[in-house]
DNA sequence: TCTAAAAGTAAATAAAACTTTACATTTTTA
DNA sequence: TAAAAATGTAAAGTTTTATTTACTTTTAGA
């Protein structure tokens, strides 16, 4: 599982806390999703979706290997 | 959050124990999704999506009242 | 209508998401 | 270049997802 979402933040010009209290979550859940350290719930990928203007499809893409 | 794996597993005309497998979950993990229990992981998300041809903001809808 | 498969429910447990706090490092800007 | 802001990291704790097992109820088929 990769993801836009660093890029996706830098298009808005966001700041991780700026994003974090945008969807509700804290700086580190912010984080750990950039650095792939876990994978979020749909909802939250939800509203990223949403806020980013793009489908989650795009903003998250599962690897190959599974 | 409500959402469509039900309607969509009939149309395939899968069991929940048939979907559980193909998906890599556990029975309850449908069951418990299908009943908005609770919120998945979007990897699982995806991964129904991509089997029900559908886009994850189609299959999981989140409540206007966030 | 009897039986078997499917779905519902529930409880105990494991695993993972997410929070909070705290501090170090890097980047930005005054 | 010093200070401030942003990001990285880490650990302990909470909450929620997901598993496993087991049993009940509903639905479908012989």
């Amino acid at each position: 599982m990769k993801n836009l979402v660093k890029v996706e933040r830098a298009r808005l010009d966001m700041t991780q806390a700026e994003l974090a209290k945008e969807l509700g979550v804290s700086r580190q859940t912010i984080h750990a999703i950039e650095k792939d350290k876990f994978n979020p719930s749909v909802t939250l990928a939800l509203k990223m979706g949403r806020l980013f203007n793009l489908p989650v499809e795009e903003l998250f893409i599962i690897d190959e290997d599974y």
